[in-house]
DNA sequence: CCATCAGATCGACAGATGTCAATGGACTTC
DNA sequence: GAAGTCCATTGACATCTGTCGATCTGATGG
């Protein structure tokens, strides 16, 4: 049973799995919105063409043409990714590059375990 | 790269993991409703619920108390629970009892590996 | 400086989503 | 079969979300 913290919640790894204990109310409201910034068909691809990369940056200005959407649009999910603790940014001179952040989707996965 | 059927995608197991292929436009709709289902704080709270149960049925007579929701608000999140394939119905007399679908949260945790 | 370029932010809008009261449908019990 | 119980469906509403054009910010280069 043991209360973690009352307020502070582990945006990494807040979770014991959902199959195992029931969740409170803090923390199913941070996973849902972890969860939540999976569940656009645009931010997935997104997600998986930078993961595809080899590891490897990817450039912002090639990510309108991965994902056949305008510009602010697609910097509207990047923000939404980026909150979500998924990726990383990093501006070199006028590009912004975009990293994964693998432990975040892995602290996603184990919560599914 | 070797592509899949073309329309019919298995609802169950679709998808390569988001790190090593680029999804296209049908798999990333298809997760992205899988995501969309564990997208709000009540059905992880009422999933989990369920998981927590020792692998027993859970009444859905309980789940009103569980969530803090009317009876049809906890209906519908139900059904989209139901519809994601997260979950299995089963009514007996008066009342309906719930399962778990193991193999397709196994299945959204092996597309985050 | 001034023009240019990349990306973020703003404003607006349509469509999706969460919520509940009211109602309906199926089943049990008397 | 009448009344009661459980759950699903409907209708209505406020809020959230995805989208894009227009604009702003900040860096580069002439």
């Amino acid at each position: 049973m043991a209360r973690r913290k009352s307020v502070t919640l582990d945006p990494i790894a807040c979770c014991s799995p959902v199959r195992t204990d029931v969740l409170d109310e803090a923390q199913a409201v941070l996973l849902a919105n972890s969860f939540a910034a999976l569940a656009d068909p645009i931010r997935l691809r997104l997600l998986s063409h930078i993961a595809a990369s080899g590891g490897e940056e990817v450039c912002a200005c090639d990510l309108t043409a991965v994902s056949g959407r305008s510009q602010p649009t697609v910097s509207h999910h990047m923000k939404i990714l980026y909150d979500a603790g998924l990726i990383e940014r990093e501006k070199r001179g006028l590009w912004v590059w975009y990293r994964l952040v693998p432990a975040r989707l892995d602290a996603l996965r184990s919560v599914l375990g």
